[in-house]
DNA sequence: CGATTTGTTGTAATTTAATTACAGCATAAG
DNA sequence: CTTATGCTGTAATTAAATTACAACAAATCG
């Protein structure tokens, strides 16, 4: 938790003088932490001891310490300290607000993911006689979008975003193949069953789905991103975001796994579009 | 530009002493914030004043305010300053490089996008008698999220990854319809072509694209989003991520301007997928 | 209803940290 | 070899933050 949440979140349990800091402080963060102590109490209308006494509550060492702090929260350039969109949000808040919450679900997904398992899954798919990603609603463009990348691996990668398909195709699976099932909440069933059946049949099956769920339970390997998603929306957000730079990070890994020479390969494939595009030249007229 | 950068690219105008001053910072930048002016003198072996001296070349006020932007810069845990992946980058390196970049991306396109430009996509769009999809490649994903989103508006929406569909879809199209175009170089030939049909057929044609590609000038407004994308794996990897953050941003608007009863509605959309899944007590044994 | 205790706040003293002024030294140019 | 320019450190100064303590307010208990 950030200090400038903190400070939001025990409010209550400030005093009186405290909350004056803490109105001021959370009225003009930027100006803060440019301000000295004396500057502050002032503002605020207290005694610096005061100051002191309110940046100790928030656990921080003293007043250089607590500005610090209050200037990593402000990094982002945070000035929502509620990131959730509201109804009366205008165009500029609650994009700033998406932004915002996608940024910091990227860094508590960056913070959870165990870099071990994400280098197993590595090991995995570079010794993969077939890939197939395999996603259901929302989940299905994270699973079009892993087939795009790793199409350009030439490797033979399938995608189904079909209960029929992914069945049939899990049913047909064998030693050596890897299958990708993708969900944010790991309870849908269908997928599970496709899952079941991959591993009955000898593939190794990654999950990207939530810990503990109960797809979780039929995979091999599960890729947990344990994004706190914001459901005031009812639509999956920043989890699918996360889940999409978690395949950047496979692909990643898939490419330096297999060295510099394999690299050229992969020019060769963006070089293949050209013909369909537009010469950047044509355009600078 | 932030501060840990600037050392980078500056240390070559740096006397002796103060390149002392810079590795101990680039070294253990975490240490640093914490570190008194005559501690890190230390460190640096040299002395107090020159450590102020240093930070007055990197244009901030002075010792303290430097400390200030050197946490802003260690905001997101930053441990590189180099984030572009390289060959001898171990998992752990790779997977912190690429949320990194990905965030950095982010924090681009927020400052970048044009708010008044999305307030009148999002006018359009809740307007729209039908809206359309259109992407192909990297892109194609991106188009089906949005329809995935856009289809719990309970609004005629289609989305297409084919050419001749598309083609077929533009023909079709007339006034109120509104055709959403993506791509990221804005170059690709057939797409810029759709977008004139759709056009010519009095469609209002929104672009999420560069700017000032040949497609930016077949729409009637464009989204763009310039992030530096890391050219180095040949993927399309934080500019499709900004894609989809805009679409949630146009999805977002869309709910807000149509109103609290509509987002009932939504509601409405994600319980029906309760059937499809396990409830979530049937797994906390 | 008054006395005592607990907690909050500000004043003043102290300590700590950062900055400035200046002098010595090294290096490079004339 | 001499002079000038620039870099570096020592010591003095100034600014900032913290601590100790006293006064006051509020609440609790007899």
């Amino acid at each position: 938790m950030n200090v400038l949440e903190k400070i939001v979140s025990s409010v209550t349990s400030f005093s009186k003088s405290e909350r004056k800091v803490a109105d001021v402080i959370l009225a003009n963060p930027q100006i803060t932490i440019h301000s000295s102590i004396a500057a502050l109490a002032k503002m605020a209308d207290v005694s610096e001891p005061t100051v002191n006494r309110f940046c100790r509550r928030l656990d921080t060492k003293g007043f250089p310490d607590f500005k610090l702090h209050l200037a990593q929260s402000l990094a982002n350039g945070t000035p929502y300290v509620n990131r959730h969109v509201e109804e009366e949000d205008g165009p500029e808040a609650y994009t700033a607000k998406i932004f915002e919450s996608t940024m910091a679900a990227l860094d508590t997904a960056r913070q959870r993911v165990d870099i071990n398992t994400i280098n197993r899954a590595v090991d995995v798919l570079t010794q993969a006689k077939k890939i197939s990603f395999f996603g259901l609603g929302a989940s299905a463009s994270v699973a079009h979008d892993a087939q795009n990348k790793f199409f350009r691996f030439n490797v033979p990668v399938v995608c189904f975003d079909d209960i029929v398909m992914q069945r049939m195709s899990a049913i047909n699976s064998s030693d050596g193949d890897v299958v990708v099932c993708i969900s944010h909440t790991g309870r849908t069933k269908n997928l599970c069953d496709i899952a079941a059946i991959a591993r009955e049949n000898d593939a190794t099956v990654i999950g990207i789905t939530a810990y503990d769920s109960p797809l979780a339970r039929e995979c091999t390997l599960v890729l947990s991103l344990d994004v706190p998603e914001d459901t005031d929306m009812y639509m999956p957000m920043a989890s699918r975001v996360a889940q999409l730079v978690l395949i950047d990070i496979l692909a990643t890994g898939f490419t330096l796994r297999r060295g510099s020479k394999f690299r050229e390969n992969l020019k060769k494939v963006k070089d293949s579009l050209r013909g369909s595009r537009f010469e950047k030249k044509d355009f600078t007229n």
